[in-house]
DNA sequence: CATGAATGAGAATTCATTCAT
DNA sequence: TATGAATGAATTCTCATTCAT
């Protein structure tokens, strides 16, 4: 039986060693920002030698871009979630606010996202990367919203667009926030939310 | 003669200089970002050579900091502009929002404040510089906005203060947009902006 | 049964699995340079695991040593066929050079052998074998050439020892020629070879 | 006067520490081969940081190529001296057969060319310079024979090349020949050659 | 004020070697 | 016998910073 399973077992150690290193990069990009943070400390964080790294990553550039091909894979099953709900969709999108601001408003996770953006004005696998993720995003959201649960089915191409621009914009933004006001009222934020939302969801 | 508008002469000149080390410093950010932008080529762009750069600025850091305060100053003046208008102050902000929205969306500007965000991760003072900024600034916004020009003057505190969070969010978000959706389009943002604008800015 | 000759079988196993290093690792050096080629190349050459190649080697250079060892004994055994044979010596170099040429000129083998002379250069134990064994070579074929079937009994030693070594370097230097020149034409070098051998091997 | 030629000077510094980062370097790499030699090591041989190294050469690749022009530049030049003397060729050589043979046998620098070579297995920027080099000197010795002071200028083509390859084998061969037998006579070596080189530069 | 040669610490990466399994 | 995960020292190379001129 330990026989057995010593290959799959080896594999998904491999795997968590994987993922180990994966956290401790987060961390320390986070923290220190992607040139901020070297391998040795990296390799620190993940309780590794630095060398051992490179079994699971050919460079420091491919952690990031595992990292955001992780955040994206994250996103894509939070919006397949969203796409699964029934009922009205301005309702689930409201009710939901809590936790979406909740998520976007979490520095750590927002800080390594902002470092991601940083990074794809440098790294164009990156940019790449995030741009697809953002078209998919896109496209998934319009058919959600002319889809029979959205309101906007009557809009213009160009209308809904700006439209979802505006509110991607307002939770892309919500992470510069976090960074520039440490004092944001969460509270105040999603009251504010509700009222822009239901103008840029509801038909002109 | 020569001896007496030696120094004004003189400091104006070093004054020059200075504004050119920043200026290439900023361009230099721009296209390879903090850490990728070398001294050797910020002297090279500003015309100068990299051991000199060290009579104006006491170290690379120094000089993002001084980019900073630079890009602070200037939203203050922009702000002062909003207050020495007369009239609505919505009307003005709906008939300015082109400007706005093409100053936020040149993305040349938006990488370097995407930069020095992401900067403010590692660097303390940087941190300190654009956060106080954005108080300042939200205080200016909040004047505005409950003086005799804006439409918010019954508007609870905290309500003022989510409504102030969400706008600002937007045009900090646009920036990221710019630069994750290269085919955004202009008209069509702006057109929802002004919709949604027109909600934050008014009393419920 | 199985007990009885489960060590000469492994044993020659062994035997068989060290050779398999050898040659992968020849193939590789041969291929990349003795500090071009990786332990996990080899290994991954020689179908085996990075670690268990230090079953059989103490270490990298163990490895060299040993191909260097085994090419001196290869070098032995053609001088001891040509020890065996009969008739005048002349007649059979002359004979057999379109042979030697044909060796000599594999590139493969002359970049083998021009990397174990460059490694000499850092390797004590290299140079020590390799000229050890180059020593033994001497005194073998100036045991032929002053034997019965040489030509050259009544030659002074220095003129004999000039000679054999002018002899050598041309065969020697045949392996640059093959890397600098690869349009070398072997006919034309056999022929130019026979006509100076034959001067070279002759009494004066 | 100082204030003139500052430049000039400065450029002629330039032009010396290259040189010895040149020199430091061919010391290092005859005493432990290209690879075995580090970067720090040419430093200190250099008396200069390493990191000072690379205002002057972009990669240690790039050292060992100009290393290798350089060689080929002096070898250039020994065939113009060769070229412009008057007499008959073979008398020529066989008189200078000494310093010849003393230059290649100097175990410094033939360990460098050696050095060279087995690097050109490997980098085919060397190879490309050696080669191309090869193919000057044998088109310059081609004309010498051919030409009024030589002996084969009815010699066919390939018969040339032959004789000419082979000769050229032998100085290459003696730099291995140096190399493995330490106790090598020059003298005796000389004489031989004298006998060997009569003939292969002697019409048939 | 101005240069750019020089430094040297520190970065990412490689790889021979070891060792638990 | 065999594996390959793990180590960590060493390597090449970069770059902010200093300093003699």
């Amino acid at each position: 039986m330990s026989g057995n399973n010593k290959r799959p077992t080896d594999s998904r150690l491999a795997e968590a060693r994987r993922e180990q290193v994966l956290d401790a990069a987060a961390h320390c990009f986070r923290r220190h920002g992607y040139h901020g943070a070297s391998m040795a400390e990296i390799a620190g964080a993940a309780a590794m030698s630095p060398g051992h790294i490179y079994h699971y990553f050919e460079s420091k550039d491919a952690i990031i871009e595992a990292i955001v091909a992780k955040d994206v894979e994250e996103l894509f099953s939070t919006m397949r979630d969203l796409q699964d709900e029934s009922g009205e969709l301005l309702d689930a999108i409201i009710d939901g606010l809590h936790t979406t601001v909740d998520q976007t408003l979490d520095t750590e996770r927002g800080a390594l996202l902002l470092e991601m953006i940083a990074e794809a004005a440098r790294n164009p696998k990156v940019a790449a990367l995030l741009r697809s993720a953002d078209a998919l995003t896109r496209q998934g959201v319009r058919e959600l919203l002319t889809g029979p649960r959205g309101m906007l089915s009557q809009c213009a191409t160009d209308e809904l667009d700006g439209r979802m621009e505006v509110i991607n914009a307002i939770f892309s933004g919500l992470l510069i926030r976090a960074l520039l006001n440490p004092a944001l009222k969460r509270e105040a934020v999603i009251a504010a939310l509700r009222q822009v939302l239901r103008v840029a969801l509801s038909p002109t």
